[in-house]
DNA sequence: TGTATTTACGTTAGTTGTTACGCAAATATA
DNA sequence: TATATTTGCGTAACAACTAACGTAAATACA
């Protein structure tokens, strides 16, 4: 049994690491065998040495794909064998050419032939398939290029939380979660307001009693955002207190909490439907555009909040 | 540009730990999103526990094919996290069982959301292929065990330099070549005695010049092999003088020297072949045997050798 | 039943990569 | 032309595995 095999692709970065090593380990018998001195570690310095006649460190790393000190730590047990050897730049004097030397020249010929077998037996061993270990490598890599690995995650983690949203009318349950969520974004932007700690405390007495709505997102059982409407008079409901978990921004919440109010202020026979905001709030502000509200008043020194700048309204 | 990824199958191994290296550390970005307090280096002993209530540190090291000290720092690690624990075993004190502690009980499903995420990226990345990165590893990784990578390519260069012998006519200029192939087996079995030196040095009087014949193995332009046929009575030869350099043995060489013996036996008209042999050759008397040669002399004191203690021969 | 061997696990040091940091030469910029 | 930034390279320390060796308990065997 093979855990980390049967485990798929889960563990699949502690699977290649075992290859490699295994890999290597192997070459060292390979060489050993054609009564070769030559160690694996040290192939791709030595390898793209052959390929071109000089190279500085930095061309190196940047041509293997690794580090600078890994480059060095190669090039100095090559420089001990004899196999290279360096000369100081003269143009630049901060660079350090490195090339075969007369040994690793002559070596050469005989390596070509391992590295040929090696290929041989390589392709023998899995090119049989149309598809194959290389060409599944290339594209792997190709496309984490494109893309990293933990972004592509991130993604599918946000499709597969997103899907799990729900949007669902008020329930007593979650209460405490309505003025959680809406302290925590109104602290992390502007100063919590006497105002605000009555709506959200009370939010039965100032909201839901005078006709209003409150609004959560629930993942599992979890609350991770908040929208309400505010009966303001017959027809005409404030959008307010809509807020998003910062864990849980980027996953479309906000869009779905805001069409929710907007779906039941028409039920409700609104004509009319505004909020006040704050032009420091851009992500907020442009939701609310795409959701159809227009800019109506740029500051608002009437409103009942110290932050509100912005007025904005949509008819229905 | 790419030198690994462009060198193919070459600079596999390499590639397996920049693989291995860059899937680590995405790891690490991954269970940070999650805010799972999580370490990829630790994953396979913590996944293997989650599959298996209890094991022991052998156990978990040829479940994950890793060695035992990888194990234990692995679980050491996770048990500094508290996300896994230990006790002495009762009936074995040399053992220690491991197990998910209550906290990494609890972790378990927030993990088993991060490792499905992963396999779904996993499949829409590379899984749309038949023969997916993932298949092609289980391939090489059985085929390997059937047979190492460096006996493969052990394998691979013997058919190769097989290919490359030629068995070629005496020629003055490979002269000093006869006695030195020779004097090499037959010093690492036995002891040199003066009918060899005579025979190997003075070949030319004591073969050629007598009627009979000497052939060469030669790879590129090295002798790697010698026979003999010495005339002993018309239509009667013997094979003599048979060794290949040990560096060269199993790659047929023996085989198609004896087989070109046999054929210049023949067009010279012989009707019989012999040759004199010890016991502790096995190796060759099967060689022998394969090539038609009958055992028919045990012990055999009036031998010109000490070391002879077989005859055989072949009717043409 | 005493002794040799095997097994389970631990420790230490080595390997081959990495990151972090520093310096001096070259280059850009005010 | 003085100063800031960039570049090329070096060193040190760390990471995650390994091999090699040691110890004590369990097991096999004479």
């Amino acid at each position: 049994m093979d855990l980390i095999k049967s485990s798929g692709s889960l563990a699949i970065g502690s699977r290649f690491r075992r290859l490699s090593e295994y890999i290597m380990k192997q070459g060292e018998e390979i060489y050993a065998l054609y009564n070769l001195d030559f160690q694996p570690r040290n192939f791709p310095v030595f390898y793209a040495l052959s390929k071109q006649e000089k190279l500085g460190i930095m061309e190196l790393a940047d041509l293997l794909q690794l580090t600078h000190p890994g480059v060095i730590q190669q090039s100095k047990a090559l420089e001990k064998q004899g196999l290279i050897e360096s000369v100081q730049g003269e143009e630049d004097k901060r660079r350090r050419w490195l090339s075969l030397s007369a040994k690793g020249r002559k070596m050469l010929p005989d390596l070509e032939k391992v590295w040929q077998d090696i290929r041989d037996v390589f392709t023998e061993l899995l090119d049989g398939e149309k598809e194959n270990l290389v060409g599944n490598l290339d594209k792997l890599e190709s496309l984490l290029q494109e893309k990293s690995f933990s972004s592509r995650v991130a993604k599918r983690r946000k499709e597969r939380l997103g899907a799990s949203v729900e949007i669902i009318d008020y329930d007593p349950a979650y209460g405490p979660d309505f003025p959680r969520i809406n302290y925590s974004w109104i602290e992390a932007y502007f100063e919590i307001e006497d105002i605000d700690r009555k709506i959200l405390e009370e939010h039965q007495k100032y909201i839901l009693d005078k006709g209003g709505m409150i609004f959560f997102a629930r993942i599992n059982d979890r609350i991770v955002g908040t929208s309400a409407l505010i009966k303001k008079e017959e027809g005409v409901y404030e959008l307010a207190k809509m807020g998003v978990d910062t864990r849980y921004q980027g996953y479309g919440i906000g869009k779905r909490l805001g069409l929710r109010c907007i779906d039941a202020a028409k039920r409700a026979g609104a004509r009319r439907l505004f909020l006040e905001s704050n032009r420091r709030l851009q992500t907020a502000l442009n939701l609310y555009k795409r959701l159809g509200f227009r800019e109506v008043v740029r500051n608002n020194p009437n409103s009942d909040y110290k932050r509100s700048d912005i007025v904005m309204e949509m008819y229905l």
